[in-house]
Order: C-alpha cells, then sequence, then structure tokens
RNA sequence: UACCCCGUGGUGUAAUCGGUAGCACAGCAGGUUUUGGUCCUGUUGGUUCCUGGUUCGAGUCCAGGCGGGGUAACCA
C-alpha cells in the first residue's frame, strides 16, 4: 500500500567496476556465482552473498552459477547440498547452472602435471607438523622444503603415484613452487593436493588426492567463465595466489574481488560456534527460529523478501562493521505489515464480563462482528468473529490504577473493544489474595461495530477473544539469544555465557476461532501484540504453533521504558 | 613486531571531472488513526580519525601519524 520502500538503484564499488568492464568491453556478459562448501547450514551471512552474486547477475542481464565448493570429502554431505539448494530457492533466486568443483577434480589433475612439467610444484614428502613449521611466521620467513629441487620427472612419477594410491595418507603433498619468504604467507608453497583415502560424496572412491581450496576455487571459477568472483575479505590475501594460478597455467583469469562480510547485532556466523549451540543442546536444532540460519530465520517467520530487502539496504563496503538488529527487524515489519492476516489473540488473559449483556453475561447470547483482515489491504476481505457476555482481554490492558498516561481499561473508563462493542468498567472481582480475577462492565449496544452513533470517543481500543469460542494454541515467544549485542566478542570466546535464559518462552494464548485452522506457513498479525508465524515443524492439524517474528513497535512500553 | 585492507552523524551507507555532506534505520516533536501498529509532517545529531601539503576550492589528491580489521590449517 504505502508508496515507499522504492529501491534505490544500487551503486557501490563492486556494481562500478562491473559497469566500467561492461563499458570497456573488457567483459561481454557478467558471470557470478555463490560458492558454498556444503558442510554446514547457510546463515544470514550467506543471504547477503546470495543476494549480492544473484542480484549482480540480474541487474546486468548476466548469469549467476551456484557451485557446491565440495574438495574436502571429510566434512561434506550430500545433505547439506540439497540444504543449501533450498535455502537459495527460498530465498528467491535461481541459479542459471549448477556445478560441483568435484567435477572438476580430472581438469584440475591434469594442470596440475602441466604446472609439475614446468617446474612450478613439487611433491612434498614432509608431514604437517613440518610443513607448517617451516612456514615460518608473520614476521620470519620460511625456509625451503629438502624436497623442494626434485626434478619435474621425480615429480610427475610422484605425483601420479599420489593419485595411484602408493602412498600412504598425509605422507606427501603436491606444493606450488612460489617463494618461501614471501611476505604473504599465501604464496609460501601452498599445498595443492594432500592424499586423503577417504570416498567423496560424488566422485566416490575414484580419488585419493583432494585439492585444496586456492588451487581448486579460482580454477573452478576459470572453467566456468566467471567474470567477477565476489567473495568475503579474509580471502583478499589468496588473490595472489588465485591469480598466480590462472597465470602459471596460461588460462582465463577471473577478477576476485572483495567485500565487508555481514554482521548484525545479537548474531553469530561463525559455523564452528554455531555447532556448538547445537551440539551443547543450547538450541533446538539448526533450524532453532532463534538461529541466525536461514531455515531458523524461516521458522521464526523472516519472510524471504524482507532477508533480501535488508541484504540489500546495507549494501556493501571494505568496511566490516556490525549492524543494528533493529533494521532486519524494520525489514520484517516492514513487509509484514502489508503482507500478513490480522487476528486477536490473548497471550495473558483476564476476564471480561459484560453484566447487562442479553441473557445474562455467561448465556448464549452470540453476535458476530465483522474484522478486517488487513487495513493495509482492502483486498484481504473481513471475517466474522463471535463475540459475547464473557471474553478475555490482554491482563495489562487492565489497571486498577492507571498512571495519566495509561489510556486503556481501567475503573469507570470506557474503551473499545476492537471491531466489537464500547465497554465501561464498572468494577472487579478478586480473590482472597486481593489478585483481580475478573473485569466488570457494561456495554453499549449503539457502539457495534465499534462506532458511537453520539460520536463520543475513546482513547483505547484493545483486543479480545469470546471465551466460549476461544481456542487454545501453544505460543513460542523468542527473544535475542545472547545478552550480548556482540556475543562473538566475548571474554574468552566463552559467547555461551551471554546466552539469554529468557530466549524462548512458551506460553498458552486464547485466540479467535478462525485461528484453529490456521496454515503452517503462515504469517498473522495478532493485532496490537506481534507478527507470528505458523510453524511448519510442530503445528498439527487444528492445533497451530506460533512464533512469534518481531513484536509490533510500542510507542507506550518505549516511554514507561 | 611483517604484509594486506579500511577509517563519513548512534548504526549502516551516499556524494558525477576535486566545488564545502545526501539517504535509510534509530532518536525527538507534532498530526492522522476502530492496532499507543501503519501512515504523514517536522526535527536533533557529523569540526567527513588527526596533522601538514597541493589547489581559488578536498570527504574526495599527496605525505606522515593515529585507530580498527585481516593473515602463519595436508579447512573453506
Amino acid at each position: 500500500m504505502s508508496e515507499r520502500s522504492a529501491p534505490e538503484p544500487a551503486t557501490d564499488f563492486i556494481r562500478e567496476r562491473i559497469r566500467a568492464d561492461l563499458q570497456s568491453g573488457k567483459v561481454r556478459q557478467v558471470v557470478t556465482r555463490f560458492p558454498p562448501e556444503p558442510n554446514g547450514y547457510l546463515h544470514i551471512g550467506h543471504a547477503k552473498a546470495i543476494t549480492l552474486s544473484f542480484s549482480i547477475a540480474q541487474e546486468f542481464g548476466g548469469r549467476c552459477h551456484l557451485r557446491m565448493d565440495d574438495t574436502n570429502p571429510e566434512a561434506e554431505d550430500q545433505e547439506f547440498v540439497d540444504a543449501i539448494m533450498a535455502d537459495v530457492r527460498w530465498l528467491g533466486f535461481q541459479w542459471d547452472a549448477m556445478f560441483y568443483a568435484a567435477d572438476y577434480f580430472g581438469q584440475l589433475y591434469e594442470w596440475a602435471e602441466r604446472l609439475v612439467e614446468k617446474g612450478l610444484a613439487y611433491v612434498d614428502d614432509q608431514d604437517a607438523e613440518t610443513i607448517s613449521k617451516t612456514r615460518g611466521t608473520l614476521t620470519a620467513p620460511g625456509t625451503d622444503s629438502p624436497f623442494r629441487s626434485r626434478s619435474p620427472q621425480q615429480n610427475l612419477a610422484l605425483l601420479r603415484g599420489m593419485r595411484d594410491g602408493e602412498f600412504a595418507d598425509g605422507t606427501k603433498v603436491l606444493r606450488a613452487k612460489i617463494d618461501m619468504a614471501h611476505a604473504n604467507l599465501n604464496l609460501r608453497d601452498p599445498v595443492m593436493y594432500r592424499i586423503r583415502r577417504m570416498p567423496h560424496q560424488r566422485t566416490g572412491d575414484k580419488w585419493c588426492i583432494y585439492p585444496m581450496y586456492d588451487w581448486a576455487h579460482g580454477q573452478s571459477d576459470s572453467i566456468e567463465g566467471i567474470t567477477h568472483s565476489l567473495c568475503t575479505l579474509e580471502f583478499e590475501h589468496h588473490r595472489p595466489l588465485y591469480d598466480w594460478f590462472c597465470d602459471a597455467l596460461g588460462i582465463y583469469k577471473p577478477q576476485q574481488i572483495e567485500f565487508a562480510r555481514l554482521n548484525v547485532e545479537y548474531m553469530l556466523t561463525s559455523k564452528r560456534k554455531l555447532l556448538q549451540l547445537v551440539e551443547g543442546g543450547h538450541v533446538d536444532g539448526w533450524d532453532d527460529p532463534r538461529m541466525p540460519t536461514l531455515r531458523g530465520l524461516r521458522r521464526r517467520g523472516y519472510p524471504p523478501q524482507a532477508l533480501v530487502a535488508f541484504c540489500k539496504h546495507v549494501g556493501i563496503a571494505k568496511v566490516n562493521g556490525t549492524h543494528e538488529i533493529g533494521l532486519l527487524e524494520f525489514f520484517v515489519r516492514d513487509h509484514l505489515n502489508k503482507s500478513a492476516a490480522r487476528r486477536m489473540a490473548v497471550l495473558d488473559p483476564l476476564k471480561l464480563v459484560i453484566e447487562n449483556w442479553p441473557g445474562g453475561p455467561g448465556g448464549d447470547h452470540v453476535e458476530l462482528v465483522e474484522a478486517q483482515n488487513n487495513p493495509e489491504d482492502p483486498a484481504a476481505g473481513s471475517r466474522q468473529v463471535p463475540f459475547r457476555g464473557e471474553l478475555w482481554i490482554e491482563r495489562e490492558d487492565f489497571l486498577e490504577q492507571p498512571p495519566k498516561d495509561f489510556f486503556r481499561l481501567a475503573p469507570g473508563r470506557e474503551v473499545r473493544l476492537r471491531y466489537g462493542f464500547f465497554v465501561k468498567c464498572t468494577g472487579v472481582d478478586k480473590d482472597a489474595a486481593g489478585n483481580v480475577v475478573a473485569v466488570r462492565c457494561t456495554y453499549d449496544p449503539a457502539t457495534r461495530g465499534g462506532n458511537a452513533p453520539d460520536g463520543r470517543k475513546v482513547k483505547a481500543t484493545i483486543h479480545w477473544v469470546a471465551c466460549r469460542d476461544a481456542v487454545t494454541a501453544t505460543v513460542r515467544l523468542y527473544e535475542h539469544l545472547f545478552t550480548d549485542p556482540d556475543p562473538a566478542r566475548a571474554d574468552g570466546g566463552d559467547f555461551l555465557a551471554l546466552l539469554n535464559p529468557h530466549s524462548r518462552r512458551e506460553t498458552q494464548a486464547r485466540c479467535e476461532p478462525s485461528l484453529a485452522a490456521a496454515a503452517p506457513g503462515t504469517h498473522y498479525q495478532f493485532e496490537r501484540l506481534a507478527y507470528f508465524y505458523v510453524d511448519h515443524r510442530d503445528s498439527r492439524p487444528g492445533a497451530p504453533v506460533f512464533h512469534r517474528t518481531v513484536a509490533l513497535k510500542d510507542a507506550y512500553k518505549k516511554a514507561r521504558s
């Protein structure tokens, strides 16, 4: 409905460079790629990378590939491949072609022999520990391997032996012959192949040597004709090696461009830490609604459109910063406000008794009132909601002794029950301990639908659910997983100490009847409360489970805090 | 104590050939409103990290500082 959220034309250093490449004729059609390693689930940080690469391809009339960077069978699994594909689609993107780095193992091996023949790679018999030690440090140069000067012929025979399984795991590696004293540690004779007898999910037992990231990534990009290989900042030091391999091979060289990864307050994107949360039982699993994984965000109720809008809005740069989670929540509310149907539900019920209800408060008399499904979208239509003499209202909507800025129900005060009638509080019922157990009031039959013919106003409108028609449903209320906006920065790395003990609370809500049939995967706004998502995992027919996605803004609550 | 990258209001970003700072969110104030939501209007915040230089003129160029981030896996 609102005409804002107009997508301002994206401009940033990467797009500028692409425009220049297109203009100069260096590039004819833009080809990008999203290259995840299938060893875990995608999270919000990946959403930024996905949005970037896919939308750049869209904007420039190019193509975007999805490529599994599956060069390490120890950690990878088909389950993740499937999950990644599903998550990318869920975000709303469709790749123009799908590839696997494993599909290039044969080509990579041929190229390795070529490098060996050119004297640019050698087989090293040193073990991992020795290689690590002789690499030197950030300030001290490394030292040459005693095997560095083997002849191309020797190396070729050895490499073939490695490929043919003649050597035990870990006993030999193929290394690029660059410079053990280079200031960039990545250029100190990086390992290209390691021996590892382990079946690969794509190639089975065909290989017992597997390429390292640096030896596979740039070449994969080259094979696919990627024009702009976009990756995060930590790969900056790898670019010289990326270029070195392509130049040494004399093959097409894509350009790698780095950008800052996405950080959001209260969220962690370290695979290791996320795994710790799951394995330590601190969350329910990778799709726990408190997780920053795409699957978690989905179960929390974050619409993919909101995630993409957020990713586009934050832009890209080379500075590592942290985004306020409020910005993400803004995009979630922005999307849901226009798309989510409204319903009424009471989370913390307090009984409201209408003394002058026809036939008595507890009688059978019922009136069906019409409620709009979405004030922001007339096309969403309306529904009938039963109104009776006994209703549930939100406990916090009544105060026996209201402060001056409290507009809701209080003794002697009149408010509107949304889409229903005006009611005026006549008193309260209390238990022996003095707690209010019911609010008594009278209603004005002339205000049906919520308007007073005499034009009198009320200062508040509150939501309600008829007791007799209410359906009870499980509602899960979520808060940030951590108490600190920057859990990654936790002292000693003990981010677990920063877990928010109240990050999940479950309660039973009294909902209007139509909610009994809420379909899994649906988003609702429970009026005056929050947006909720009908969990697609735990909901059962007739027994929906609602997840609070994000609360509505609350000026009153904010003013009071 | 090496190398690389970076440094614009609270947060994130923008600023054509160098011409004195824009946008979004957040904040504040008011209006509308059958959600204290949405929407609308107005508004507070920046000596563009510092110092010096080039220039009629620099956030934009140069030099030197200071500050932040990254890098030493047979992971990606």
